[in-house]
DNA sequence: ATATAAACGGAACGATCGCTCCGATTATAT
DNA sequence: ATATAATCGGAGCGATCGTTCCGTTTATAT
């Protein structure tokens, strides 16, 4: 069933590979509006070239997010093991943190101009997944209330990740997360 | 030195108010990337017409936000007067509900192609004092730590934002505000 | 009622952007 | 070395949008 895709060019797999680490950082840099032009041109490369491995735009930023995605539930996964208490916490920092470094991926993450959960079903679930875990564990570790779920958890990202980018510097930050953390905290009402 | 602006005519008034009242609602619903034909269609005026009383998009837009920020302080005012340990919080709520229903005043305070200290000093200055004020008034009265300033709230206010537009119905945002609420009041560290 | 000038609407301009197309180039098999 | 086909770059198409322009309409003063 399965045809055999033959394989591509040397040159035409040295561009692809040039192409994805260029959006990589130009998404990261930019965020999901940047023109195909300008990826195209600081890869060196035509336009029709990036077209002829990702048909559309959209395609490219989804391919981009994924494995933005998976580094981060690899990265998480890693350091929720050592500290089981504190996983929840450094996710939150780090995901936070997104924010002034991947325009791209806050902006996949909010759901602004691409809905995660439609365009890439199974890393949407393996995230979750990673969250629903790493919340359970603190709860058990007692680190965090018990009246807090994975949608909360998702909706303090979007707007952790929101403060970071559009209004605090890396210090100021580093007093809102102590505030979270505290509400994070707290006993149930 | 003052030129006597000379009154506008009977129809220009009117086309004026409309627009205005339009574009409010417009910069509301889809946000300061609107075209202005859609506004102008919306109003039953020509494009022409708004680019006679507003010379640019920006400078339409302008006068909705600070029309909109002075709404916010007026109420608000009102508001903590009522119940100073209250006010912060009523203001908090208020403005992340903005998230929902207002994406041209969400995007202007998170600085989203539009810096409002620059664009309106005046309507910011008004804006900063009167949260440093009702900030202050909760601090006194106890309901809210010591170690938080003007600039940690605007960056909540930007983060409550998103969560309310991109991801949080009614219902979840009111699982949330309580641990926001019991990081605030949380003593310090 | 008429003259005047203010105001009107919407066609059109120039810039931007996603995407396609095609003549020129280049990797690869022989 | 040559033939073949894959790949390339970038011009160009069509759509969108901010803004301007101008022939027509309309409010107002007399």
């Amino acid at each position: 069933m399965t045809e055999k895709p033959r394989p591509l060019r040397a040159d035409a797999a040295r561009n692809r590979a040039r192409v994805l680490q260029v959006a990589y950082e130009t998404f990261a840099e930019e965020g999901a509006a940047v023109p195909i032009d300008e990826i195209a041109r600081r890869a060196g490369v035509g336009a029709g070239t990036i077209y002829r491995h990702f048909p559309t735009k959209e395609s490219l930023f989804r391919a981009i997010v994924a494995d933005r995605l998976r580094q981060v539930v690899e990265r998480t996964r890693e350091q929720a093991a050592v500290d089981p208490g504190e996983g929840l916490y450094a996710f939150l920092v780090h995901m936070a943190e997104q924010g002034a470094t991947d325009l791209g991926l806050t902006e996949a993450f909010a759901g602004i101009g691409f809905d995660l959960a439609e365009a890439l079903p199974d890393v949407e679930k393996e995230f979750t997944g990673l969250m629903a875990d790493i919340l359970a564990q603190a709860q058990r570790a007692g680190t965090v209330r018990s009246d807090v779920d994975v949608a909360d958890i998702k909706t303090l990202i979007v707007g952790l990740q929101a403060m970071r980018r559009f209004r605090g510097d890396s210090e100021l930050m580093h007093r809102v997360y102590p505030v979270i953390r505290a509400g994070l905290a707290a006993p149930p009402d």
